[in-house]
DNA sequence: CGTATTTTTGAGCGATATCAACGGAAGTGG
DNA sequence: CCACTTCCGTTGATATCGCTCAAAAATACG
């Protein structure tokens, strides 16, 4: 490929700015451990780049395992659903994080994956990655960490719902989303929310207008600005110490 | 090793009770889906199987992470600590069970895990299951298998903090419980808690007078008997449509 | 048997949900 | 680009669930 790259660099160009190489959030992405060459092989069993708009759904709770998901660009939202239709929301992703591996287990998505904004998606077979594994040991072990940090994703939130009250549990969301926008060259001091105060709300476990009010009360104390969905962290340490 | 047993089949049989072969939740643990000569070779990476009192830890916070535990017999609690120095529990684990995985990632622990009562643990090194991976590859699997099981438990377990209401959480902890109990040749209609009202309305993000109550209110439903720590489920088809 | 721990139950209070109304933003179709 | 509609966010008033405090009963433990 890189052959061809050079005696005809206007072509491949183009496949390049959507291959792995070339990704902005290739940092945080499966390839995070993986050198030149193999980014490669990666980038092979990509099987294609699907862009959502809004509300469009990436899969379904039922829908049968066949391909982990790392967001490219944009945001997405996962959730179940209760008997009586309600739907709880489990984690709002963004780019370079990966999704689906909650299937691996029982070979069937768990929960319902839904853009919440204009998103691109690279669709990794798992079949693939399984084949690739045995080429390259440590895309085995990526995946084996990333299943563990959401275990440790997951369980924190956990804590944090148990014990928090609604103040901090917002303060909390937001520090979260922070830490995860935030990138080597850049701290996400504004951010730009592409979920509404309900699903903020039902993710929290709080009403809509509890969120709304302790978003106001935070910016009454100095702490965050908000502006719509625009919000602009005034005091990161303040924000933090109401984390714990 | 099964030659030895032939030929002393009084010293080894003590080692054979303590094994993986004769263990009685095996078909819970790591050796699932494994067949009869593999299980030595798991057999051999178990470490020790080291007998805890009720109160003893089994690994901190912050410990290096070295090995991955399955619970023999017994119960543990897994629990943070908030910076206020109050605990916060994440996960109640049995017999069959398997703890640590959350490590993995990070290479440490991030909980500190706890035996509720007289408890026995199977200590399986981590650089051993890495190894053995090679031999047996349906362990990684497993392996890979069981961590998206956690992720799912969680996810659900998020989704019941975010929307239920006391009474509803304590009916699905008590079912949730119920079905890990129960094995293909028994169904727990009585169930031993091996935890107090204030670890599991600390669990549950409740006080535990609230879970004493909801638990007397579900009693006067006719769903449960309550006898102190021993909990009789009347009515499981009740309380399995209170969790939806 | 006595002490500590755990559990239950009651009373009052506070945080958050619910209901309601309004204003503003964003999307839609002409 | 504007008028219309719908969705979203804020704020206020009231209701309710679950917490805190308190005390006593039941159980576990040495």
């Amino acid at each position: 490929m890189s052959l061809i790259k050079k005696t005809n660099p206007r072509v491949i160009s183009i496949k390049d700015f959507s291959s792995c190489s070339y990704c902005s959030v290739r940092r945080l992405c499966l390839p995070v451990s993986v050198d030149k060459e193999e980014i490669d092989i990666i980038d092979e069993f990509v099987e294609d780049r699907p862009h959502l708009k809004k509300s469009e759904y990436l899969f379904h709770a039922g829908d049968k395992f066949r391909s982990l998901y790392a967001i490219k660009s944009g945001a997405v939202k996962t959730f179940g659903s209760t008997r009586d239709g309600r739907e709880q929301i489990t984690g709002f992703h963004f780019a370079g994080e990966l999704i689906g591996l909650d299937a691996i287990g029982n070979n069937m998505h768990n929960c319902n994956a839904v853009a919440l904004e204009k998103t691109v998606i690279c669709t990794m077979p798992y079949q693939n990655i399984e084949g690739i594994s045995t080429q390259i040991p440590s895309i085995q072990h990526e995946i084996t960490r990333l299943m563990s940090k959401e275990i440790r994703n997951d369980e924190e939130m956990l804590m944090a719902m148990g014990s928090m009250r609604a103040e901090q549990r917002v303060a909390c969301f937001l520090f979260n989303l922070h830490r995860r926008l935030s990138t080597n060259s850049s701290d996400a001091l504004s951010i730009r929310l592409p979920m509404t105060r309900e699903e903020i709300g039902n993710y929290l476990g709080l009403s809509l207008e509890t969120v709304s009010r302790r978003m106001s009360s935070l910016q009454e104390d100095g702490i965050i600005n908000v502006e719509n969905r625009l919000i602009t962290l005034r005091d990161i340490e303040a924000l933090q110490h109401l984390c714990n």
